[in-house]
DNA sequence: TAGATTGTTAATCGATTAACAATC
DNA sequence: TAGATTGTTAATCGATTAACAATC
């Protein structure tokens, strides 16, 4: 049984065919060849055959693909099918914005609590979501089994506070503060840089 | 003059080498050679001189790189030097956390106006901004010469809404929305899918 | 069956890494 | 000068695209 592991390339694009799959479901189309979508999607349909049968052969010569029958798997492999809990740590702009981020629950993120070190903010009702002190996120980690922690702190504490996590049980993160973690040990870190995507876009802006 | 194109490879990773030498600045370091800055950054030392070199010659055999001078140059290239307008169409949750974002303005980016149609949040300030009706759009960028619009509205407008405002003058986009926009002519967009990056984090957490 | 389209192998293309002569 | 480190060419690696036999 050889794992031959998948690179970041391919899996990176899941989300898009997910999302595509998703519309083309709501419009009731019931099958799609890599030809089709390809148009749609503007990449080759080779690229999307290899792609999909990394994963398995989903497709049927002389028909495609079933349209309901690749979304469900695409949604399994990317694991959408499970329940996570999250909380969030930050409970500034970017926090609460996130709190109120509706897609969560449609893909089994349940946000549980948010977490603030400024105590003026403790207490406070966001999203129906109450804001706790740090104090108390060892325990609120441990007894609710949380999984994943949104970081929406300032870079200068992100690095210890993720350690910290850890400790606790967290193994995932959505990292919003503007650091590379490097963390120690088996743990996933899934980076949203908003200043890099803005730098990108000046840059792309300045060449015309 | 042939202009060779840089490939998108490359300048992506422009943004994170300008980070490092921000911070290394801020140290006060005064130089650095490409292997002292693979090892900080986690790359190789090789893949830093020919990214560099895509750009100019900015180092010295022998010494490395001048900090100051390269974090100078990359900003130059990175297009930081200049100040661009900017209106954030969308009042909502996201929309709110941006214009409170305050690495806009070290970058150069001016937040003039938030843009909405809902007329109950007409009047409104955000962060010192005032909320306008989406019915003044066109003549404000017209009159303030906007460049720039970000896009935090649903995916169902964020077409229509990009088409409109490309005709009013705008030339580049900031996507918060979940579709892909394929505008007609010569506008740059830079996405921020926000669920495809929390889709990533599922999968890389389902693969342990 | 004939036509369509997959799954997969082979060819191409581009990006990354290694190596080293040039030079500070 | 000797040592360090660049800029750049060449080698390798990986990802994308093309092609086509298999098969629904």
């Amino acid at each position: 049984m050889k794992e031959k592991p998948i690179s970041s390339a391919v899996t990176k694009r899941l989300p898009r065919y997910f999302r595509y799959l998703s519309e083309l479901k709501e419009q009731g189309t019931e099958r799609i060849s890599s030809k089709e979508l390809s148009e749609r999607m503007q990449v080759t349909a080779s690229q999307i055959r290899q792609d999909l049968n990394n994963f398995g052969g989903f497709g049927q010569q002389g028909y495609g693909y079933n349209v309901e029958h690749l979304y469900s798997e695409i949604g399994k492999i990317l694991g959408l099918n499970r329940v996570r809990k999250v909380i969030i740590i930050g409970a500034g702009h970017i926090g609460q914005a996130l709190a109120n981020f509706q897609d969560f629950k449609k893909r089994g993120f349940q946000i549980c609590g948010i977490f603030d070190v400024k105590q003026e903010l403790v207490g406070q009702m966001i999203a129906g979501i109450p804001v706790m002190s740090m104090d108390s996120v060892e325990a609120f980690i441990q007894e609710q089994n949380i999984q994943i922690a949104i970081l929406t702190l300032p870079k200068e504490y992100a690095y210890e506070t993720a350690v910290k996590l850890m400790q606790y049980g967290v193994t995932g993160f959505w990292n919003f503060a503007l650091v590379d973690l490097k963390l120690p040990g088996n743990v996933v870190v899934e980076n949203v840089h908003l200043e890099e995507s803005l730098m990108t876009l000046a840059y792309n802006l300045s060449e015309g």
